[in-house]
DNA sequence: TATCATACCTGCTTA
DNA sequence: CTAAGCAGGTATGAT
């Protein structure tokens, strides 16, 4: 279950695009921008593989080995946008489907960012050095416009929406999704209540509330 | 549907090992025993592979080669219980799930034995020469005990008993079943019924009635 | 083109 | 909690 909540940003005028780029996970930071594909259901879903589109894996990515089994493919690297983790990928070509995919580890990256369909991956570089980073894409729920109320409303304010919401089984370990998402910049915790982040073009702050 | 009838055993005390286990299509007539698995859906569907336990393969079976392709694993030529046919399966290490598998071959003998899941295999040796047999599974089905009766009576028992079976959808070949089962010995042709057979620790005569 | 066979892969499950 | 085993898959070449 996730509602979208809609607070209006206390900062004025549209943000500087390196901190909403920062913000929203997008890897602006090392030089190369390579491409970006909004992830689709297939993409997230149990067939554990990313296709990247033919003509952006061509331009930017190395060539994979074509041979089929552990011959064939490549393993590639991937670092976080803050350089801390490495992902990495097989990144294979299959004859059968003509397409580049991205396979083993994947689907460890779709669970660990808890990627959706219509989430945006991007893959920059550094030199040799690769980098990954996704963002959430605007969820299409329910847009609630909560008006902005002194601080010491806020908690019972927030309160009276969780109120309206079913809760939806908890993650496995929730400490340590928590701990990971404060990390990633891509959560707020606030009141005891994970939220995801996002900014949007215009200056509002868009809380998605994942409960 | 299957039902399971148990009826006294005219023999009288425990019967001697070596023909229960003939019965039951256990291999005890070679000399080594090696060891059994019953077979889940996965090792008598599509995969057309068996994974053999790996405490058991790296106990009793040479060690196949790990190397991938036709180069790695190994061709074990199993003998039947008869003694009469071979059964040549390929056998390997898949290092990727780390699991030691028959894979050539192995279909053939699901669809010669009719095996299903839950089915037992059995595999033994005798000094070099390799055996393997299986059995059917004792259906996990109710437990219907049939008083011992006159010979005069018992097809009307049955019959009574047979009314209150729904009948399963006939298999392929009746006829070809039928002599395949008899022929193995798994299965008594009693009344116009194929019943298979097994027998009980106890001195009980266990019939698993399949209709 | 359909089916089979090999060799990959992965989430559960459990010790 | 962690790691390993394995049941149940997919990908793809061979036939």
């Amino acid at each position: 279950m996730a509602l979208t909540l809609v607070l209006e940003s206390g900062s004025s005028g549209p943000s500087d695009d390196g901190r909403r780029r920062e913000a929203a996970g997008d890897c602006s930071r090392p030089r190369e921008r390579m491409f970006e594909k909004v992830v689709t259901p297939s993409d997230v879903g149990k067939l554990n593989r990313l296709v990247v589109p033919k003509h952006l894996a061509e331009k930017h990515l190395p060539l994979p080995l074509p041979l089929p089994g552990a011959a064939g493919g490549t393993v590639l690297c991937f670092h976080d946008a803050r350089g801390e983790a490495a992902w990495r990928f097989r990144y294979s070509y299959w004859s059968s489907s003509q397409s580049y995919v991205m396979t083993k580890g994947w689907s460890r990256y779709v669970r660990d960012k808890r990627l959706a369909a219509g989430d945006t991956v991007s893959f920059c570089r550094d030199g040799a050095r690769l980098y990954i980073d996704c963002r959430r894409r605007r969820r299409p729920a329910a847009v609630v416009p909560v008006p902005v109320v002194p601080p010491q409303q806020q908690q019972a304010s927030l309160q009276a929406v969780q109120q309206r919401l079913v809760v939806a089984p908890p993650p496995r370990s929730m400490k340590e999704e928590e701990e990971e998402e404060a990390r990633s910049g891509r959560c707020l915790r606030l009141f005891g209540v994970n939220l995801e982040l996002e900014l949007e073009p215009e200056p509002l702050l868009l809380l998605d509330l994942q409960l």
